[in-house]
DNA sequence: CATGAATGAGAGTTCATTCAT
DNA sequence: GATGAATGAACTCTCATTCAT
């Protein structure tokens, strides 16, 4: 029946141009991090992410609204992908001590590899200072980031730990990443003579001992 | 005789000029520290701070090559702070231990304090990237960041700590303390549910204990 | 015959499909004015226009060749109502001052009433300058501007006033119309502490005894 | 003495850089008021004044904070050339039918000459609404066109009108200039076959005729 | 030493309009 | 006929910096 086609055309037809349209979106968001890359947070402008998407200027407020849209997509797309990393890491049958160990060090190796990738996690404060972003954005930005730390507090309560410290825990080993790479890419661990890799290994063995002490007690 | 003073004349008026000139960048950076601590590293421009000197804009580079030397020096001068609040915290008689804590927690609350004085510390990293000051001037300020966390280096050798691992510890402190305090005032700490001051006290926990193990056996 | 309608039919279609179009236009200029009549001539875009009509902007262009052109359109639209706003104003059996009165009046309160018309009528002269409509279209507007003022005109030569003197003082209306309103909606009057209406009563009287000045005289 | 001119020197040296500033200012108005003049109000901008002054963009905001100032300080200027031209015609010893002859008639003579000074003049109404200058600063400007109007206001009173009726004929006089100069840069007037100084002409004789009328009677 | 003037580059954003599909 | 995409020019305004005086 050609009917049928009449029925579905316009479906198909929308659909297609939103894919485009997203592909076309997700090239725009492409180039805004290769700039970011490139240049860091104060040299990326809308002018510069456009001609490097090879768009004008104008073009590029068709997919995003602001400049600071595009940084929320950016950031968004980051989480995602720090996620992915650290499910990549966690495999079947691991044991929680195992399960502990490859979150966490998924997570440190993300932003470790990626260090823009940190810049982005803390562009909205600039100088310590909370940005704009829609708070809805914010909440959503903020829970992937609690995502991609669950492995962690799951992996801490699984081998003992109370909910209160199992929480208090992962928060604070959020802490002690951003804060290692924090030192580290501003070549303030150099100047101590000291590697972020081993010093986050220590971090993790502490843990791992503090985690184990809180487990099951002798008589279990 | 009068005509000796023709010879040291020229160095004392020279040496007075000089004492002059700077009181007055002292002054100017005294106001760019107003400036920035009232409005923060984006509201702070060359012209605020000339007016709030009480000069206009071309005065200023007089005293100061550019606006990142201003920065530098306000920084520097931040950490001059952070030394004096740490060795007003260290008092005669105390136990290693004692030193050990009050010098980590003097280090944690002038930043927790003083949110813009950590803005300082890592602007030079707007968004994790090394920022332009003279090579010196960077060691210069590291070395008085080193300075800062001294005693508690100190303390942990005292209780009977290896050197390499009492640097170590003192590294994982620092970067531990930055972390905490990033995450704070970007709220992201808040969204854990945690404490930045709970958190802390619980670290310091742990590292006396550490260093307590460390320390001299029983039979030593 | 159904071939015969092989003859006519294509008239007839596109007969239809000019009435499609027309109403089309028409919807397209609604949207048009009710754009104008909530935002102002500032706050007018053809993205809005677009927007309320139901349609991209590109497709604006099927029915207008420009912005002008729309403004053009709505400024006939608006002489329409203009008219039909005077029509209404003169009932049968009224003496020939009663017409004048009433035609006046009628103008008066049209624009006092819809200043966003006023506007329009005076866009054509962003800050006085003739606009860019066709020679064509601005003598059609024009003729529509006359008609409303005719009823006045008419009443006047009734009144007894000869021909040239009837156009001069219809001429002097409009004008005093247009300055009164125009002091009326940028405040110019009421710091005057006038107020617009009594002013025009004041000037319709004097015309009315210009008017029965210029009349048949007692004995004449 | 020498000495004196140290008293005095940092007040001359202060007066010469004021007036100097006012010099520039005055040129960057100059040219503001040349582009205003040849481009009207859409093709007047920042850029095109800094360019007709020979400056770049950024150096015209040490004049003026920003373009509705410059607006403001235009019409300003052009209020005052007004008010120069109506003071230009009031000779002494005129009888107060001629000074209320010669002072409506410098006013509309001033706006025939100059049509962009009405412009500028009913700037504040881009399409009809009031526009964002201070409220000081407007206020001020309206003294000053009641001040252009003033001399019209004192003859009514000296040759017998009452002060309310001789405040109200002020205002009808003005909105009648306003609309005739309006209907004639329009072109509006031209198509009624009509001329506006014939039209003022007329205007004024009715007008002095009503002052007579409300003048002192023969016996009174 | 300090001023006042000016530069020049650049920021984000808006808009009427065009055109292939 | 209408869409969606894109253009290109324009807009006001800010800022660190330079330099003759």
């Amino acid at each position: 029946m050609t009917t049928t086609s009449s029925d579905t055309a316009p479906d198909r037809r929308s659909a297609r141009l939103q894919a485009m349209h997203e592909a076309r979106r997700a090239h725009v968001l492409a180039a805004a991090r290769e700039v970011f890359m490139a240049l860091g947070l104060e040299g990326t402008s809308m002018r510069e992410i456009a001609q490097r998407a090879g768009y004008t200027p104008g073009a590029i407020y068709g997919y995003f609204p602001g400049k600071e849209d595009i940084y929320g997509a950016l950031l968004g797309e980051s989480l995602e992908r720090l996620n992915a990393g650290v499910a990549a890491a966690l495999a079947d049958g691991q044991s929680p001590v195992d399960r502990l160990r490859a979150g966490a060090r998924a997570f440190f190796d993300f932003y470790r590899d990626n260090p823009r990738d940190l810049d982005l996690g803390f562009y909205l404060f600039q100088g310590m200072k909370p940005r704009g972003l829609t708070p809805a954005l914010d909440d959503a930005l903020n829970a992937r980031l609690r995502d991609a730390l669950q492995p962690v507090r799951d992996a801490l309560r699984e081998i003992g730990m109370p909910a209160g410290a199992a929480l208090a825990e992962t928060t604070a080993l959020l802490a002690h990443v951003a804060g290692l790479l924090l030192l580290s890419h501003t070549g303030r661990i150099r100047m101590f003579g000291q590697d972020p890799e081993a010093l986050f290994d220590a971090y993790l063995d502490a843990l791992a001992a503090r985690a184990a002490a809180a487990g099951p007690g002798p008589a279990e």
